[in-house]
RNA sequence: GCGGAUGUGGUGAAAUUGGUAUACACGCCAGACUUAGGAUCUGGUGCCGCAAGGUGUGGAGGUUCAAGUCCUCUCAUCCGCACCA
């Protein structure tokens, strides 16, 4: 009898791994390649669930991987700049450098008592200055190709405190720390010019399909959320104008459905809005409407969309066809960032200006009605249809009126046909210490002017204080001066970091390059392309749209540059799911978390491993259960005990399958139904909670005998299938008795499936009745028969009016009676 | 609010293409064994019912010989919404 002890087993594989250097990637770029990522994560301080899950999975494509003797790279690294560590810092007074790598040491021991294989050599963190180093010079690249540029844009800021604030750090429209309400402030930022990729951003998803779920492409679609339409002037009536002293005669609206042009009964800007902004300030709308704008202003823009509200601005505009008034409204949903800021509202066929008309009694004109059936009543018909009230348009359907009214629009040069998306330029200024600095210097003759790249990096001051008040870069008393790289007067440089997600941007490329070459270059070309794009990458749903979609700017920007020649960076995306406990999230706040470590300790990592890939397909929510993992340390420790069935062998052991007993047989079945099952798993469909019922099934079915040759093809099998899952155990199961020699590819015993009768369903009316057990191959005139012999006693008395025979599957008997 | 997902026994879940619903585990129940252990092994276990049988995949309709799977509506929960990462 063998004793199971997973600490003694587990540091004896960790340091075999370590010492044998057994997870580092070859150079040999002849070999075929795997690239295996899971998203990197923020060092936090300990590794929580969500972590464990993400390495898991990725581990085991990775042991899988190499098992099928693939050259794989499995890398790791940290996303290590951001707020938390500023968050650290005000708290409890760290440095936010020495509480980061801190962290970092904590959860890269973690990491490894896991057992994860990643490869060691290629660890790096991005606030490490290296990683820096390159950055800054992408984007000084990036700002020389027009990529990158400034512009004014709107920040949270705590007049409090002076400083802006992350929307996580507004809460309910008050400082997180000191609850004075905030203000919007427009400042001068950086802005990549994500808008400019937005068409290949979009196209280039349906280079992705069968790669990525549909889910993230459709969300990513949305985003990007590409719509034709009209955009045209509306100019305001004489009154109007001369109310506003004549420095507007107009403004801009887009619609997406021209169609429905005649039935404007009001138009709406957006609190923002240029034409608002100026009627604040020359004092031509009175403070309680003030008041409400700036209540508007500060609301987030989630809440905005909720509850409607909006302020009438005793304006008028005229309708461009009809050459009647219509009323300016100011309206809450109205966004300033998506089209002009302002929309012709027609609510008869709009649910939003439908609402907004309803709770402001604004007339709703119909003027599209069904194709078929009729105009509900007090609702908005967002369909197309047929025209009617909409003058020489009546009568034409949806599509052709919205071509023929953007016709007439260009043609009387009175509107264009335009392209609107959602996506907006990624703001990257980050107004913080912890971060990677922007390489600009600001010099009063030359204008911005980039660093020079032999002075990079721009790296941090490391004496500082967080306080939570101001800019750190901005109040450390040398930094920012310096001398202007073009002309050498006395200078500042740029106080502002940059977006986290910088660094998550390229990281993957980073990867590829080896570490003897990290001082020299970012990464080499020939590298890129021997490793990239990444095979699987694996994350959070969580990071469906900005991440990804970042990282893809990224990649073609990159292209671009001239770095590397591909389009698309992952080649299949694996979105796990959340791991909850007591139907929730695990967080601290709610109490409900489970250390990593506790478990690793108690059970080992093998059993962490076990449960969490058991537990729920990847894709899906998993749900904590303490006596579940409990279970899957029993199976490891009853997989470890039965392997003294086993007989040592250095081959798979050759059986005779005619001479074998029936349980001998099935059991046989079993295990190669797993293996095949395991090769679907990691080849497809990434179902590991299947594939270990799999095992576990044929576990059992090894059970029921005692054919020492088939205990052993059986661990043999197994132990190769589970390896990438429990990878300690199985080793050293793999090392007593097979010498480590059944860890690589299994090929399929089709003989073991071959039987010679199989068992049918028989359904009366599609209910289930009996089952007939019938020799393989027999006709369906016979199957039918049989059927309804053992199923007389439900065709009593009644008609047969069909029968189906689906193979090897059912009989179905419909009958009347 | 908008966009995306999920919903199956007491619990986590399975059912790959419309074809025998609940595999595999957890839990529970019963039994065996014992050096009394974090045991282990064997059997049972959707619900109602003594049974025959009925019923059952969030809810309501529909298509089909046949629906967890397809369609329409609806409810609940979760994720994202651009300065959390």
């Amino acid at each position: 009898m063998l004793d199971y002890h997973s600490k003694t087993i587990e540091k004896k594989w960790q340091n075999f791994w370590k010492e044998n250097k057994s997870f580092e990637p070859s150079d040999d770029f002849s070999k075929e390649k795997k690239y295996i990522l899971s998203m990197f994560p923020f060092p936090s301080g300990r590794l929580h669930m969500g972590h464990v899950r993400n390495y898991s999975i990725s581990d085991a494509f990775a042991r899988y991987h190499r098992q099928q003797g693939k050259n794989v790279l499995h890398p790791i690294g940290f996303d290590s700049f951001g707020m938390p560590a500023e968050n650290a810092a005000i708290k409890n007074g760290s440095h936010p450098k020495g509480w980061t790598y801190d962290n970092i040491d904590y959860m890269k021991n973690e990491f490894y008592s896991l057992g994860f294989s990643f490869s060691r050599e290629r660890e790096l963190a991005t606030s490490d200055e290296l990683y820096t180093k390159f950055e800054q010079a992408f984007i000084i690249d990036m700002y020389e190709k027009g990529l990158l540029y400034r512009k004014k844009g709107m920040l949270n800021w705590c007049p409090h405190d002076q400083t802006v604030l992350a929307n996580e750090q507004v809460v309910e429209g008050c400082c997180w720390r000191c609850d004075t309400p905030i203000v919007k402030k427009d400042m001068n930022q950086y802005y990549f010019k994500i808008t400019q990729y937005g068409d290949e951003l979009l196209d280039d998803l349906k280079k992705l399909e069968g790669g990525w779920p549909k889910q993230v492409l459709t969300m990513q679609e949305n985003w990007i959320g590409k719509s034709n339409g009209l955009a045209f002037d509306l100019f305001f009536d004489e009154e109007s104008s001369v109310k506003l002293n004549s420095t507007f005669k107009s403004f801009d609206v887009f619609t997406t459905r021209p169609d429905t042009i005649y039935g404007v009964s009001y138009t709406a800007l957006a609190p923002e809005h240029e034409i608002v902004t100026y009627m604040i300030e020359n004092s031509l709308l009175s403070n309680d409407v003030i008041a409400e704008i700036k209540k508007m202003k500060t609301t987030s823009s989630i809440d905005r969309q909720k509850e409607k509200a909006g302020i009438s601005l005793g304006l008028d505009v005229i309708h461009p066809l009809t050459g009647k008034k219509v009323p300016v409204w100011i309206a809450n949903f109205v966004l300033m960032d998506y089209g002009s800021g302002a929309v012709m509202a027609v609510p008869a066929h709009d649910e939003r200006d439908f609402d907004f008309a309803k709770k402001y009694d604004l007339p709703i004109n119909a003027v599209i009605k069904p194709l078929e059936g009729e105009l509900e009543a007090d609702k908005a018909f967002t369909e197309v249809g047929e025209l009617f009230n909409s003058g020489e348009f009546d009568g034409l359907n949806s599509k052709k009126a919205q071509y023929n009214i953007i016709n007439y629009f260009e043609e009387n040069k009175i509107g264009k046909k335009t392209t609107n998306y959602k996506l907006k330029d990624w703001g990257v200024s980050r107004q913080r210490y912890w971060g990677a600095p922007i390489p600009f210097v600001h010099c009063e003759d030359c204008g911005i002017v980039m660093e020079k790249k032999e002075n990079l990096p721009v790296a941090l001051p490391e004496d500082i204080e967080i306080t939570g008040e101001g800019n750190p870069l901005d109040n450390h008393p040398t930094w920012k001066h310096c001398s202007c790289p073009a002309c050498g007067k006395p200078a500042l440089r740029e106080t502002d970091t940059m977006d986290t997600f910088v660094e998550s941007s390229w990281y993957f490329l980073r990867f590829c390059a080896s570490p003897e070459n990290w001082e020299k270059e970012a990464f080499s070309k020939e590298q890129i392309k021997y490793w990239m794009g990444v095979d699987h990458y694996i994350g959070g749903i969580e990071h469906a749209i900005l991440h990804l979609l970042y990282a893809r700017f990224f990649t073609k920007v990159f292209r671009d540059l001239g770095y590397i020649e591909f389009d698309e960076p992952f080649d299949k995306l694996l979105t796990q799911g959340m791991v909850l406990k007591d139907g929730a999230k695990m967080s601290k706040s709610k109490g409900n978390t489970v250390d990593p470590d506790a478990i690793i300790e108690k059970y080992g990592a093998d059993t962490a491993r076990l449960f969490i890939l058991f537990a729920a397909p990847p894709t899906q929510e998993l749900e904590w259960n303490d006596s579940a993992v409990e279970g899957a340390y029993r199976f490891i420790k009853r997989f470890y005990e039965r392997s003294s069935k086993v007989q040592k062998s250095e081959t798979i052991p050759k059986i005779d399958h005619a001479s074998l007993s029936k349980e001998e047989k099935f059991a046989r079945k079993k295990v190669y139904e797993a293996l095949v099952r395991a090769n679907d798993v990691y080849n497809e469909r990434y179902t590991f909670n299947t594939m270990i019922a799999g095992v576990m099934e044929a576990m059992n079915a090894l059970n029921t005998q005692e054919n020492q040759d088939v205990w052993s093809e059986g661990y043999w099998i197994l132990c190769s299938i589970m390896e990438p899952v429990i990878p300690h155990v199985a080793s050293e199961i793999s090392e007593k008795y097979f010498s480590l020699n059944n860890l690589t590819t299994q090929s399929v015993l089709e003989e073991v499936f071959v039987e010679d009768s199989m068992t049918l369903g028989v359904s009366i009316n599609g209910k289930r009745r009996c089952e007939i057990e019938v020799a393989l191959g027999e006709s369906d005139e016979t199957i039918i028969a049989l059927a309804k012999e053992s199923a007389s006693k439900w065709l009593e008395g009644m008609t047969i009016i069909k029968e189906i025979v689906v193979p090897k599957k059912l009989v179905n008997i419909v009958v009347k009676g």
